[in-house]
DNA sequence: AGCACGCCGACT
DNA sequence: GTCGGCGTGCTC
């Protein structure tokens, strides 16, 4: 037996496993996730790492191997629990411990950046230019490199240095001994918002609210660490119970982190909790560079900060005393990490808050099947806002259905209601919002006459017509001029169909010449600011207009918009995905939710050409337990999560024809692991996508009741994939039920 | 990151 | 020849 260890040293060379013996006293007391004391490189230097698994066969040189010395003492508690963490994800989600690592400890290989080492020179100016002539006359071109560079300017970052100059870390250790130039590495741990306010009153809280919070409050004075559910349509004040819930849990000692979806990390959410809890918030985010947030988890450690509010990896926040994890908008798909390990932060959160002792409180207006579920068996608690704080009524919806219109005569993509609420908007001079849902809808060119569609080279997709004449592939980036011709049948009715943003954009602008139009989507948002710049506009009333994807209706408060035009409602319901329904209602209920946050009530219009499809009516009636009935039906009788589990395997690779043997063995494996027959099998089918970036796709689905019996299965694979060389040429990863269908 | 190795020009 | 400086490559 070797035990395969991750050295703890910071640097991408370093960025692997090392294979050392195990000696008799350590036989069998070493385990997966253990902190070690090992010798490394020449001097044998005694440094720590990890236990990031165990191997049979040594795949190095055994007479070189070295021993691991001992079990490190006194680790630092928290270091540890993470990555004890790490392990129990590597296990629950697939994947390697290298990378259940890298994704629990924060960005170990810039560590550098934390200390902005520089490099500052001792000599005066004229001691300094006699010296370089020595270094010159010398031949001793480094040095001379890297004193003209001091001369130039006497205080520089040593990166840079090192980098411009190509100097090395002996040519500056040798002049900082003989005392021409100092290190000093001050730390610069930036507080990325300075506010100083702090300490604002709580608000009334309505009875629901007060309820809500004090269930948690005695639960949590009486030591009981929970999962909560607080279900509270939009509007209801959630945000204020959250901070409730964080000042009881800070009083106590302990620290909060609050999970946001990335694309409602916006600057209010946040000031919001700047306001309340002052200094001791602070904030990740995925703009940040590696070293900005390498410096907040430092400023964690210190003791600085109590409240973290960030996406998904602000999970893994190195709190000594974490008492409590919020997950706002609990539904949202960015929870779900897209690399191996392909963790859930919901389930991570849960199962990091039951190790280290702290309650979770997951929050939406429409909860996840998966945890409205939960709350129904008893696993989670249950709590419920069902009024609006503030004033404000819900807005009432109207679905049009498109196939009408269409009979009527109407081929535009605005139906007659719609134009005509949006004309009395811009009369009154309110706001209206237009939401496009983008799935599928982003125009691909196709022949009239034969049905031919243009597709990427590279990707199995069709190509999305831009403005200028050009077609994007959205998968991979690859552009080509647009057609005029059909390169199948030579016929000239080739042309884009259906409206993306930007058609929808022109359509809106020349319907109405006066209105004052806004469009938000990938193309508009690309640069730094664009996305905030825009919303800043539109908020500011320097817009009658806005028009957008999936990005404009979470979570901004508008008060002047009391219009809000759902253009395709059913666009996420075609995709052949298990989740589809779910998503419809979702986006269509939040949608729905963006009118009338102000005082005048608000309209909502769904366009839809399935009008009678149980997500479109119930969402329309703001009705999520009827939704939520309706769909655990559906699931129930399919056998989809939450009911049963699901674990997609996701085979790519370069070969179609390897992958696709690959497939089947690893299916005849999988069968023969399951003797009893109990999962179910689906596949390996070619998904949707079969292809992107000229690499080839495969998926086989597991699904079963038993999450342990999948687990299992798992990992028998990934074993089996290890030790069989055929699989060597593509990538297998592991999706636990996974957010989309492949 | 830190250390050793081997190369290169300068000097005893 | 030898010595010090410098870039490169390796670390189980």
């Amino acid at each position: 037996m070797y035990a395969d260890i991750i050295v703890d040293i910071t640097h991408e060379k370093l960025d692997k496993v090392f294979q050392y013996r195990i000696p008799p006293k350590l036989e069998g007391a070493l385990q997966i996730g253990m902190e070690v004391v090992v010798p490394f490189g020449k001097g044998n230097k005694e440094i720590r790492g990890y236990v990031t698994g165990f191997s049979h066969k040594p795949g190095y040189d055994e007479k070189k191997m070295k021993p691991v010395l001992c079990i490190a003492q006194g680790s630092v508690a928290i270091e540890s629990r993470l990555v004890a963490l790490a392990a129990w994800m590597k296990e629950y989600y697939g994947g390697t411990m290298i990378q259940a690592l890298k994704t629990v400890i924060p960005i170990k290989k810039q560590e550098k950046a934390r200390r902005k080492r520089r490099v500052r020179l001792l000599l005066s100016e004229d001691a300094g230019k006699e010296q370089l002539e020595i270094f010159l006359h010398k031949n001793q071109k480094a040095r001379a490199r890297l004193l003209a560079a001091l001369l130039e300017q006497p205080e520089q970052d040593y990166e840079l240095l090192t980098k411009k100059l190509n100097v090395t870390g002996a040519v500056i250790r040798a002049l900082e001994e003989k005392k021409m130039i100092a290190l000093n590495s001050e730390n610069v741990f930036r507080n990325p918002i300075h506010h100083k306010s702090q300490g604002t009153e709580s608000p009334e809280f309505t009875v629901e609210q007060q309820h809500a919070i004090n269930s948690f409050r005695e639960d949590y004075r009486k030591g009981l660490r929970k999962t909560y559910l607080v279900y509270g349509i939009t509007g209801s004040g959630k945000t204020e119970v959250y901070m409730e819930m964080i000042a009881e849990v800070l009083e106590a000692g302990s620290q909060a982190i609050v999970l946001i979806p990335e694309i409602a990390l916006t600057y209010q959410t946040v000031m919001r909790f700047y306001g309340r809890f002052g200094d001791r918030v602070s904030i990740l985010n995925s703009r940040m560079s590696a070293g900005e947030r390498y410096d907040q988890m430092e400023r964690v450690k210190s003791g600085e900060v109590d409240v973290m509010i960030g996406p998904r990896s602000a999970l893994f926040t190195p709190f000594p005393h974490l008492g409590l994890i919020v997950i706002d908008e609990e539904h949202e798909s960015a929870y779900k990490s897209e690399q191996t390990p392909r963790y859930h932060a919901r389930d991570t959160a849960i199962e990091r808050a039951k190790r280290e002792g702290a309650s979770v409180v997951l929050g939406s207006a429409t909860p996840s099947l998966e945890s409205f579920y939960a709350c129904k068996c008893g696993h989670f608690q249950l709590l419920e806002l069902k009024q609006r704080a503030g004033e404000g009524e819900l807005p009432k919806v109207y679905v049009e259905d498109m196939r009408k219109e269409l009979r009527a005569g109407n081929r535009s993509i605005l139906s007659d209601r719609l134009k005509n609420l949006i004309d009395s908007r811009l009369l009154r001079h309110e706001q209206v919002m237009l939401f496009l849902n983008r799935r599928g809808y982003a125009g691909f060119v196709s022949c009239r006459s034969c049905g031919y569609v243009v597709k990427c080279s590279h990707c199995d997709v069709s190509l999305a017509a831009h403005k200028g004449g050009r077609m994007i592939c959205h998968y991979c980036g690859y552009e080509e001029p647009a057609v005029n011709i059909c390169p199948c049948c030579g016929s000239l009715y080739i042309g884009g169909f259906r409206a993306g943003t930007q058609q929808i954009e022109e359509l809106v602008k020349r319907q109405f010449p006066a209105a004052r139009v806004l469009r938000m989507d990938m193309d508009t948002t690309r640069t730094k600011d664009g996305h905030e710049k825009i919303l800043e506009t539109f908020a500011s009333e320097d817009a009658d207009i806005l028009i957008g994807t999936q990005m404009i209706v979470k979570g901004h408060d508008f008060p002047n918009v009391t219009l809000v035009g759902i253009l395709a409602a059913d666009m996420s319901l075609y995709s052949s995905d298990y989740r589809a329904a779910e998503r419809t209602f979702q986006l269509l209920t939040q949608a729905a939710g963006r009118a009338g946050r102000g005082r005048s009530k608000g309209e909502v219009i769904i366009q839809t050409y399935s009008p009678d499809h149980y997500s479109v009516k119930l969402a329309a009636a703001q009705d999520y337990e009827g939704f939520y009935a309706a769909e655990m039906e559906y699931r129930k009788m399919m056998g989809y999560p939450p009911v049963e589990q699901l674990l997609a395997v996701l085979m790519t690779g370069p070969d179609e024809n390897n992958l696709e043997t690959a497939a089947k063995y690893l299916k005849e494996f999988a069968i023969r692991v399951d003797k009893k027959g109990i999962l179910q099998m689906i596949g390996p089918a070619s998904p949707y996508v079969a292809k992107v970036s000229d690499v080839y796709r495969r998926v086989l689905y597991l699904k079963g009741r038993d999450n342990r019996l999948l687990i299992e299965v798992k990992n028998r694979m990934e074993k089996y994939i290890e030790i069989n060389k055929g699989f060597q040429t593509m990538r297998i990863q592991f999706d636990f039920n996974p957010m989309n269908v492949f």
